[in-house]
RNA sequence: GACCCCAUCGUCUAGCCUGGUUCAGGACAUCGCCCUUUCACGGCGACGACGCCGGUUCAAAUCCGGCUGGGGUCGCCA
């Protein structure tokens, strides 16, 4: 049985890189049948806080992964130093001012690894090491290569960070006798700008692309592109698809440049594909936790915005901006609106809602019906009413088809709300 | 600085392993046209890449070497 784990350390929450990281593990684990296991890398008592733990598990279950085992390595620190005596006895370690140091056996070492073939270091930058600090708890490469042994893991697949790391490792599996498992380093996201990814780029945690608004399939599905493609020019996937023909050797060995642009692409896409009913039921708790929503907005009315917007968002925080004349009467017309209010339309639109305000089925079929019969006897053209009706109805310029915006919206408000402009007109343009 | 990794359109990538079928395919972004009540969506199209130099070969994006460029690591952090 192969095991395959992630090792996240809790001193942070779970970002873009560890993500996706950890679905190349849970895909590979899950493409070949075998087990993932979690290895919570808490040795750092001082930096590791639950709450990061647990936003990380949250997370890692968000994006729709699981795992079999669970470890933390704050309680096997019997462990580590258990086979750091042994090493002591050995003589391959020794103890000073209560540290372990191991020395290396240093050859040559030589990584197989399994993304980018052979790797050779004909040097070490030291020749020893700490593997058990002064306080007693292990240092990471100590540990981690501990427990890489102990719990049988058969290939290690983990940033191209670590690489530098390996060759100490391999010299600690070694020196302890234990197998050398295999390796599979995968490559690094990169900020737009090249290099690491940083906090200077705006958001770097899964939580953060959450609260914008972005979806857990998509997110996923996206990450899985940076660095690995199903080759078939597919470009929207699920998890569960991938398991199927993922190969970790397919991985790239090139870092991938994150693009915010194609993460909303195929966020738009998802909720595009999505089920109205599902997209409202997303809609819902993403407005609710942003306390968006007034009270008492029904199910049904939230359905229909939904669908309103369903093709025109990228994101659901997108909703707050363009949406918000769904749920609320107070806004003012924007800025950009000036040239369509420029010209008096009072009596064309007195006219329109004379004919809406007779409908009795208001429905956008009826409306457009009504809406063109006004133009046709006013002779007019369709923009001379549309703009600013929209303008009336929403606030701003541009906005979902006007007709079914009216259907949504319903007779009253839509009566009421030209009303208003009208108001607007007779008030000499002043924004009340 | 030392060690290591990497190198196809602006970006993500297919192709590279098993050289010819590729004057390099797809996607995002950008631009244009169509659709149209606005903005999007959708449709169509344009732009746009094998970093450079050598070598191997009848033939190289594909194999080899060098150079250049980018990245990573050098903690009693993980």
């Amino acid at each position: 049985m192969s095991r395959i784990r992630f090792a996240p350390s809790p001193t942070g929450y779970l970002h873009i890189g560890g993500a996706r990281t950890c679905m190349f593990n849970w895909l590979y684990a899950r493409h070949i049948g075998g087990e993932f296991i979690l290895r919570v890398e808490d040795t750092d008592q001082e930096r590791s806080k639950k709450e990061y733990l647990d936003e990380i598990l949250e997370s890692i279950e968000w994006l729709g992964m699981n795992w079999d085992e669970i470890h933390y390595q704050s309680k096997r620190f019997d462990i580590y130093r258990e086979y750091a005596q042994r090493l002591v006895k050995e003589g391959k370690a020794y103890e000073k001012e209560g540290a372990i140091f191991f020395k290396y056996d240093f050859q040559s070492v030589e990584i197989d690894d399994v993304i980018r073939g052979k790797i050779v270091f004909n040097e070490l930058p030291k020749s020893e090491d700490v593997i058990i600090k002064s306080d007693k708890s292990p240092t990471y490469n100590f540990s981690c290569c501990v427990d890489d042994a102990l719990m049988k893991i058969s290939c290690v697949i983990r940033g191209e960070d670590h690489i530098s790391n390996t060759p100490k490792q391999i010299l600690m599996y070694k020196g302890l006798g234990f197998d050398v498992p295999k390796f599979a380093h995968v490559p690094l996201i990169l900020s737009p700008g090249g290099g690491r990814l940083s906090k200077r780029f705006g958001a770097t945690s899964i939580r953060e692309y959450k609260e914008m608004g972005y979806l857990s399939k998509a997110i996923a599905n996206y990450l899985l592109l940076l660095g690995w493609s199903p080759g078939d020019n597919k470009e929207i996937f699920s998890l569960d698809e991938a398991k199927d023909i993922f190969e970790i050797s397919k991985v790239n060995k090139t870092g991938a440049v994150f693009s915010i642009d194609k993460l909303n692409w195929v966020n738009a896409e998802y909720i595009k594909r999505m089920k109205v009913e599902e997209l409202t039921d997303l809609v819902e708790s993403f407005l609710k936790t942003k306390d968006f929503l007034p009270q008492g907005v029904e199910r049904s009315y939230l359905e229909k915005v939904a669908s309103l917007f369903q093709g025109r968002i990228f994101k659901l925080s997108d909703l707050v901006d363009w949406a918000r004349f769904c749920f609320y009467d107070d806004f003012g017309y924007c800025e950009d609106t000036k040239t369509i209010l420029e010209k008096d339309f009072s009596k064309e639109i007195e006219a329109l809602i004379k004919k809406l305000s007779v409908i009795n089925d208001f429905n956008i079929e009826v409306i457009e019906k009504e809406f063109r019969a006004t133009i046709e006897e006013l002779g007019l053209k369709m923009k001379n009413l549309v703009h600013p009706t929209r303008v009336a109805l929403t606030g701003k310029r541009i906005g979902p088809g006007l007709f079914e915006t009216m259907e949504v919206l319903g007779k009253d408000k839509v009566c009421q709300r030209l009303n208003k402009l009208i108001d607007y007109w007779k008030q000499g343009g002043s924004n009340a």
